[in-house]
DNA sequence: CCATTGTCTTTCGCCTACAGTCTACGGCGC
DNA sequence: GCGCCGTAGACTGTAGGCGAAAGACAATGG
């Protein structure tokens, strides 16, 4: 037993550095998703090591992980290169993305609790007042968290993280799009949680999934 | 232009031992599935390497591949260990890869063409002979032969991919299951195959959905 | 003038070596 | 006898180095 009087949760947990191939994998998928690092760039081993101030291994593990999850394309004895986007990849995400959330958007239904609902209430209105506020990177984030919160209600991680993944390179193929919609977007947010609360597990499941190809349909639309 | 006799397309490509962490991943990959390495077992990078006869960099660049796909458990500053399956991990598991398969039956329903029907047909009957042969492997092989072309016919890379990751780990957990359900798991492939071939996205779906779901009552039921 | 070829530079793939960290075990004090 | 501490071993994390393959470019021959 612990017998010092130490607070008990309020240990600052020894923040350490973790391993230092996910710090650089983040640093990655931060330039990545930032557009600092151009899709089809080559992405030199020693470059990257140097400017991040470390040596080659690392970066050579988070570009390995990269590789698996869709952001850099590694050509053997060649390199990585940042992935492109194509036309019909994009399209093809979406769908993958739309079937995910649409199931989730139905487990939630199927579990949440009130204290669940007013959860996503909050997050809700909190979206709402960054639109009000012509936020749009707030409001695009609590996006993000409102849907994460409507993941974990699902309550099952292998979809989560898979929805993860693809919700982030979803969001990097469609970022143009996404800042554009944002009104439209949190009123159908409203709806959604009143399905999930009547836990109205089919509705729940048309309204994410109408909600997710709005996107699609708002960049089609976008093109011409 | 080239004015050498060379026969047009036979040339067999000179085929090259690709990266050596592409073959050490699926040697792990395949010691793995095979219980070779049993779950929650210590894979030390030194003992892999010398074991495989190479160094510990390739070791390392493969298990980090397979922590991403979920095989491995990468604990910092304490090495891999191989992934032990949770009854709740293999439920949703099976969750989501009925999804999947349940989205590219739909998909492949609404594409496929005459050509592709007969490909799918032969592909059962070869199943069939297996079953009816008692050839269990066979009959296996034959069945992740099946999904895969159904898959393809989707045509959905993305949606196929993601698939391809589960399906894999589904049949890792499940492989005692998955032998015993041969029959019946084969006339349902047959009504699959006709609900595709009507172009009835509607039935595919329910079909796929009715043929992942069995899976998992078989292996509820298995435990009592 | 164009195709081909040889060389040269760049960068990757893999190996070896060293430092940091965790675990296990044995001794020591209580 | 029980628990704590210190030390030793093992393994991971990181760095740096060497050989080899791929691409670029210029020189050469037709």
């Amino acid at each position: 037993m612990l017998s010092t009087g130490l607070p008990q949760g309020a240990v600052p947990k020894l923040e350490r550095p973790g391993p230092l191939r996910d710090r650089v994998y983040e640093a990655l998928l931060e330039l990545i998703t930032t557009r600092a690092l151009q899709p089809g760039q080559h992405l030199v081993e020693s470059e990257l090591a140097g400017h991040l101030g470390v040596s080659r291994q690392p970066v050579r593990e988070a570009l390995q992980r990269l590789s698996t999850e869709g952001w850099v394309d590694l050509r053997p004895a060649q390199g990585a290169f940042v992935h492109e986007p194509t036309e019909a990849e994009a399209d093809q995400l979406l769908t993958v993305r739309t079937l995910l959330e649409a199931e989730a958007a139905r487990l939630a239904a199927a579990n949440a609790g009130t204290a669940a609902i007013g959860a996503l209430e909050d997050l809700c209105a909190e979206g709402e007042r960054a639109v009000a506020a012509d936020d749009v990177d707030a409001a695009v984030a609590m996006n993000a968290r409102l849907h994460a919160k409507i993941m974990e209600l699902a309550g099952n991680t292998v979809l989560a993280e898979l929805a993860a993944q693809v919700d982030r390179r979803v969001r990097w193929y469609y970022t143009p799009v996404a800042r554009q919609r944002g009104r439209q977007s949190w009123i159908e947010h409203r709806e959604l949680i009143a399905a999930i609360a009547e836990g109205d597990e089919q509705r729940a499941t048309a309204v994410m999934r109408a909600h997710t190809e709005h996107t699609r349909q708002m960049y089609h639309d976008r093109e011409k």
